[in-house]
DNA sequence: AGCACGCCGACT
DNA sequence: GTCGGCGTGCTC
């Protein structure tokens, strides 16, 4: 009897695979399970079991599978079930989910490595130079990878020497696979046995009379062993007795101590101490029992509550119950907001409890976190992470608790899966019967719109906690700033007034500018002329740090230019500011003051970011600069002052949600002045004073403005009364793309007719030499989504046999906002 | 996505 | 003449 498997393949083709077993390995496996497969001529990829059964493919012939590589299945059935309906809802292929969802030490691949064949005698004036030089390093090294080979020969394309090698039967290759997880082994050392009785014991330390260090060192380990009776760590036993890994490595080869190694958890949380949670004020408390009452007939509850009004303990408070009913907690928060300081808070009061999920933890860890997920282990009950903890391997969910709900950044953009956590994670606890808490001080339209269609729960929470006041905010009219000459560089005279208050008062001060660098534009005085990158439609921006020209989109960087590139002149001068002006501008203005900036030049690195945060927190700078990164749930203490240098180039984005966002992003900086008893002040820098936006933001009025976008919303057709699909024709030849995306959009108005809006050019149409351009798919309440997909799929396939666009990528982002 | 195969320009 | 470029097509 024949046995096959169907499994997923990380690539993104949009269908499974099927693989012959043997009746053993048939018994044996589970769908969930890993197996190493070949694919193609030589590849290897760990590839996931969905399911086993006896029908023989018809048309082709199965290929066996290598190995299993699970004893149990590391992704559960409701995983699967979750990556059906993500690679359905966002038109993406099973395995790219699956490349999103497993930690990378799960997805092996093989890699070519080079043997020397041993069973043949080479005939060494045979071979030609370069077939020597491989053949002569494989008689000092047993194997060669192929980026060795290639550095050994200079050259990029090795394969053809290396088929003709094997070809003489000089080398063999071989793929190699590897697991990347390695569990983390710690060392102990015990006495060996014959030594454990008194009298083994005394001969042993007489005869290591002569050797004090020695001694030294077992007089300290039977310390360690009467004072707690436990394993002793080599690590622990060396700074025990201050002596070094070359005396004990001396005992060890004599046989006197013996060495063995336990697994560990590379994450821990040392201090098992739990602070009890902190009781809630009245409002915190309405809002708790508010949102239980919701979860009696709804499952999404939305948790409106101004910035600093205390919504983190009253997320305690729901997690604490659910961790009462052994339930497990998914705490979503947007990448950037994930600081030391939330997960230090949460850390204290629920300990072991709560585990940390993403990207900046090693592969290792991320392995450790879906494990301890998985088997429902007690240390990760509470799994706080970025959008990518949705795909962990919950058993027991029973809350989700998605904080800054609004933050675009739930979205991913590039690679596919294009999906939005926050909307997976409602369909996730559906399939849990799980409740989903949506907290946001500036909850998204569609949230609070799906709140008043009484689809979610909704609570609000208007008292900042300790009843602190809302920041007073102001708008600065540039306008007539510049024509009175009252500003000094980018900084008004009222603005300069108030830093200089705040840091008389010792208080410390926030300036956000959404962007980096020094100068967007470089301009040449004589001729207009601007560098551009040669690979996108940008221009460079200048970056006085390192005085080079460098491109956003691309990484392509050039030194500043001393002259114009297109008539010599020397004339050059800088358009628009990004943060590094601003910042120069202080240190000039504020030489006596400390001045720190916080953008994504300045927090690369691991800790980047912390060692900035922890600088600003403990006063060493006085005030600080940076961009989005700014607004995210810090809370710092003794600012009172905020400013936003240039509130326009925010609202003059080209996208239906600019306002929206404007209006998010602003509210959030203005959020962390005056989280103390004293109140905080914003001022607002604007050449647009009676913007509505603006307006709405100065008196915090988020249901004005709600309201206007809604309107704004249904009257163009946008979300949430239309849904948007975006296809993307990408292509390095510009016609290309033209024809191909005029082509599509036909196509597609055939079925849609008016809904189909382009293809239009991007506002940056080339990106790394890419040409992109846009169709949107406009889909009206009451269209079946199902059924849209289903013709955006035959228009795709159709649109894949037509020669002349081969090549044309074609993007698909479902909900792409 | 990879990777192999296959067909055309630029160097020893 | 080969080396290396990338267009094309397939992968259980």
């Amino acid at each position: 009897m024949t046995y096959f498997i169907n499994v997923i393949l990380p690539i993104p083709l949009n269908k499974e695979f099927t693989y012959s077993v043997n009746e053993n390995e048939a018994h044996f496996l589970k769908p969930g399970m890993r197996v190493a497969v070949q694919f193609g001529k030589s590849k290897v990829y760990a590839a996931l079991v969905t399911k086993i059964h006896q029908q023989a493919p018809e048309i082709y012939e199965a290929k066996e599978i290598e190995h299993i590589l699970d004893e149990t299945p590391i992704v559960t059935a409701n995983q699967l079930n979750l990556w059906t309906w993500i690679s359905q809802y966002y038109m993406c292929s099973k395995g790219e989910v699956m490349r999103a969802a497993l930690p990378s030490a799960f997805l092996l691949e093989s890699e070519t490595i080079i043997l020397r064949n041993d069973k043949e005698t080479v005939d060494e004036s045979g071979l030609k130079d370069d077939e020597f030089l491989l053949y002569e390093a494989l008689q000092h090294q047993s194997l060669l990878r192929i980026q060795e080979v290639m550095d050994i020969i200079g050259k990029k394309n090795v394969l053809p020497l290396i088929k003709r090698l094997i070809e003489k039967q000089v080398i063999t290759v071989q793929e190699e696979i590897y697991e990347q997880y390695k569990p983390k082994l710690v060392r102990y050392v015990r006495l060996v046995a014959e030594y454990t009785n008194e009298e083994g014991l005394q001969l042993l330390l007489d005869s290591l009379s002569r050797a004090p260090k020695q001694r030294d060192v077992l007089m300290h380990l039977f310390m360690l062993q009467a004072k707690n009776d436990e394993a002793i760590k080599v690590s622990e036993l060396i700074k025990a007795a201050s002596s070094n890994a070359t005396v004990i490595k001396t005992l060890i080869n004599k046989n006197i101590l013996e060495e063995y190694y336990k697994q560990t958890d590379r994450v821990q949380y040392e201090s098992d101490e739990v602070t009890t949670t902190k009781d809630l004020n009245s409002y915190q408390e309405q809002a708790l029992k508010d949102i239980k009452r919701h979860f009696l007939e709804k499952d999404v509850c939305l948790f409106h509550g101004v910035t600093s009004s205390g919504k983190t303990e009253v997320y305690v408070k729901l997690i604490e119950e659910q961790i009462q009913d052994g339930k497990q907690v998914l705490y979503l928060l947007p990448e950037i907001a994930l600081t030391t300081q939330l997960i230090s808070r949460l850390q204290e009061y629920f300990g072991e409890k709560l585990a940390v999920y993403h990207s900046k933890y090693s592969v290792n860890e991320r392995v450790e976190a879906w494990n301890n997920v998985k088997d429902a282990k007690f240390k990760a009950q509470i799994v706080i992470g970025a959008r990518s903890s949705i795909f962990l391997p919950f058993t027991n969910l029973g809350l989700v608790i998605i904080d800054e709900e609004h933050e675009s950044s739930f979205k991913q953009y590039d690679p596919a899966p294009r999906y939005h956590a926050r909307d997976t994670a409602v369909v996730l606890s559906s399939m849990f019967k799980a409740k989903v808490v949506l907290g946001s001080a500036t909850p998204a339209l569609e949230s609070y719109y799906n709140a008043e269609q009484g689809k979610y729960g909704l609570v609000e929470l208007t008292r900042r906690y300790g009843n602190v006041l809302m920041p007073d905010i102001n708008l600065v009219d540039l306008k007539t700033k510049y024509k009175k000459k009252e500003m000094t560089g980018h900084f008004s005279d009222t603005l300069l007034k108030a830093i200089q208050d705040a840091l008389k008062e010792k208080e410390q001060v926030i300036l956000f500018q959404n962007r980096r660098g020094y100068s967007p534009v470089v301009e040449c005085n004589t001729c207009g002329h601007s560098p551009q990158c040669p690979n996108c439609d940008v221009s460079l921006t200048y970056h006085n740090f390192r005085n080079q020209l460098r491109c956003h989109y691309c990484g392509y960087h050039i030194a500043m230019l001393q002259k114009c590139l297109a008539c010599d002149s020397h004339e050059l001068t800088t358009k628009g500011f990004g943060t590094e002006q601003i910042e120069n501008e202080l240190r000039e203005l504020f030489p006596e003051h400390h001045i720190g900036r916080m953008d994504q030049d300045t927090t690369r690195g691991k800790h980047g970011y912390e060692k900035i945060i922890t600088k600003f927190e403990d006063g060493e700078i006085d005030i600080l600069v940076g961009t989005q990164m700014l607004t995210k749930g810090l809370d710092f203490r003794n600012v009172t002052l905020v400013g936003i240098m240039n509130a326009d180039n925010l609202l003059n984005f080209p996208d239906f949600r600019a306002h929206e966002r404007s209006f998010q992003l602003m509210q959030q900086v203005a959020g962390r002045a005056g989280r103390t008893s004293k109140r905080g002040k914003v001022l607002i820098q604007t050449y647009n004073p009676y913007h509505q936006i603006l307006q709405q933001v100065s008196i915090n009025d988020y249901s004005g403005m709600y309201k206007d976008q809604i309107e704004e919303r249904y009257q163009y057709k946008y979300p949430p009364f239309y849904r948007i699909i975006k296809i993307t024709g990408r292509h390095k030849d510009y016609n290309k793309v033209n024809e191909a995306t005029l082509w599509l959009a036909k196509s597609l108005s055939m079925t849609f007719k008016e809904n189909i809006l382009g293809p239009e050019f991007p506002p940056i149409s080339r990106i790394r030499n890419q040409y992109n351009k846009n169709i949107l798919i406009k889909i009206p309440h009451g269209q079946s989504l199902k059924k849209t997909k289903d013709v955006i799929n035959k228009v795709q396939s159709s649109f894949k046999s037509i020669k002349e666009f081969s090549g044309v990528r074609i993007i698909i982002n479902v909900d792409n906002y």
